[in-house]
RNA sequence: GGCCCCGUCGUCUAGCGGCCUAGGACACCGCCCUCUCAAGGCGGAGACACGAGUUCGAAUCUCGUCGGGGCCGCCA
């Protein structure tokens, strides 16, 4: 048996999405956790749709979420290109060698021409696939069809018989060849399609396992015939049920957020988003939900992976990441946090990082994306606006709380969160207030907000001239 | 329309013939804790799509019905 080699494929047509990234953990999974490798290959056989962009915002997706590729773009490897744009060539020649074996044949019908026989064969209720109209042309017939100027594309002779494989994850699958029809191998322009490249790349650079979406669990035959074809042996084949939307649709922009970077920016972390998408189709013993990457690698089976296509949760995701968060360390914390800080504009020049990593065990547990952290934390960093619920509640403070904060604050001897608190709430039991009723309104004065952290670390974080200061400009609004 | 795949709480799932009065997680509801918001603790509601069959016994096996999805492109 030898080593075991698995690829992540994807067409760079926009952006990595969850759906994407979910194939890519579970092929990195499955590599790392046998020993293989991990290759990422660009299918952009297709110009029209490919960008360069897009390669770059995937790579940069898969080097955030830390799936590491061992050959593919930018690191190499024995059996690159790992841009199908690049071999070109070598599709043109097998392609090229099919045909002369009759395994392939010219197709001169124009895409206007099969379009309007699809559509005439469905409302006529027959199958929609080509109709094989091109298979049998004599030499005579294709000469007189290139002099109409028609430039033909390669169609694969699909022979009689059936194609059945076994599936890691669906078992035993069967398809009839002549439900396959002859599908088209390279384009009229020279360029090779999906099911031909995939094939001819997946032979050459020795893939052992093949882990993909269930959507194309009608190629495999397809491939399974070329590959035949071409004289190598198929890979073994692991069919993953798909993502869907809430509405059991299929996961699309109208869901909302489906790209991986959308979620970075929203505060998610990557080894949460990981543990949650190896769970989506995934799972240990139903009970065990909590894992890092490592475990994953050694726990994770394709034996294990379920059949039903599996609805993206984003509340399940956030419960995730809202422990993963909590269970940081506050240094880490704060690492990871600062980047959001620096984009809502709250800059931490001098003592800042220390206060924020100080600030971290106060807001960890009350935010479940890094997004949220600048509006709880802004207070320590800006003179903000007090927000409507600040002001109301300084507006129906007792008129005599602040001015008793004030002066038991300025009389601490020590700034310390014990020694505050002490105080505090002595002015609030000597006025015969609830905790509620006195707290609130410091709050608002001390953070202009009515939500924050815990008020007397707060306070204390603050700093006593801050505090002192913002007591003194809410009892001047009065 | 044809082919293929799938069907346990709203969602992700455990279950691979008796351990199931079906377990866990998210979401939801209630209570407790409490300086706000959270977190945490305790409790609650909530599912085997349906129908036959096999068997002493079925969520688990078989068939059918119904339902959902994928593919049928010179996209991948």
């Amino acid at each position: 048996m030898g080593e075991v080699r698995v690829r992540f494929a994807p067409a760079p047509t926009g952006e990595l999405h969850v759906g994407g990234a979910r194939t890519a953990l579970y092929n990195w999974l499955f590599a790392r956790g046998r020993g293989g490798r991990f290759i990422l290959r660009i299918e952009d056989t297709d110009p029209e749709r490919s960008r360069e962009e897009w390669v770059e915002a995937i790579l940069a997706s898969l080097r955030w979420l830390g799936l590491d590729w061992d050959e593919g773009p930018q690191v190499g490897g024995d059996f690159g290109p790992y841009r199908q744009s690049l071999r070109l060539a070598l599709y043109r020649e097998k392609a090229e060698e099919l045909k002369e074996r009759g395994l392939a044949y010219p197709c001169y019908c124009t895409p206007a021409e099969l379009e309007a026989r699809r559509r005439e064969a469905l409302s006529r209720g027959a199958s929609p696939g080509y109709d094989g109209r091109c298979r049998n042309l004599s030499v005579e017939e294709r000469k007189a069809l290139e002099r109409e100027g028609r430039r033909p594309a390669l169609r694969f002779r699909v022979p009689p018989g059936r194609t059945s494989f076994r599936d890691i994850i669906r078992g035993e699958v069967s398809f009839s060849h002549e439900d396959l029809e002859d599908f088209v191998i390279l384009r009229s322009d020279g360029l090779p399609t999906y099911l031909l490249a995939a094939a001819v790349d997946d032979a050459l650079m020795r893939i052992t396992h093949v882990i993909r979406g269930e959507d194309l669990l009608p190629a495999t035959p397809r491939q399974i015939l070329l590959l035949e074809a071409m004289g190598a042996k198929p890979p073994e084949y692991a069919h993953l049920p798909l993502l869907v939307g809430p509405d059991r649709q299929p996961l699309s922009k109208r869901h909302g957020a489906t790209s991986v970077d959308w979620y970075r920016q929203a505060g998610y972390l990557p080894e949460a988003l990981l543990n949650y998408l190896a769970l989506l189709g995934w799972s240990y013993d139903g009970v065990r939900e909590e894992f890092t990457l490592e475990e994953l690698v050694s726990l994770f089976d394709l034996e294990r992976v379920g059949k039903n296509p599996a609805a993206f949760d984003m509340d399940k995701l956030t419960a995730f990441n809202a422990r993963a968060l909590r269970r940081l360390s506050d240094a880490e914390f704060a690492r990871r946090a600062l980047p959001f800080l620096e984009r809502s504009g709250l800059g931490l020049e001098g003592s800042g990082m220390e206060t924020l990593e100080r600030a971290a065990p106060l807001v960890k547990e009350r935010v479940s994306r890094l997004d949220q952290v600048p509006s709880l934390l802004e207070f320590l960093f800006i003179e903000a606006e007090y927000d409507e619920e600040a002001e109301k509640v300084l507006r129906e403070a007792p008129p005599e709380l602040l001015p008793a904060v004030l002066e038991a604050l300025e009389g601490l001897g020590i700034w310390e969160r014990g020694a505050i608190e002490a105080a505090l709430r002595r002015v609030q039991q000597e006025l015969g207030l609830t905790p509620r009723a006195a707290f609130q309104p410091i709050r608002a004065a001390v953070t202009f907000r009515t939500v924050s952290p815990p008020l007397f670390e707060s306070v204390e974080l603050l700093g006593r001239e801050r505090t002192l200061k913002r007591l003194k400009t809410a009892l001047g609004r009065r």
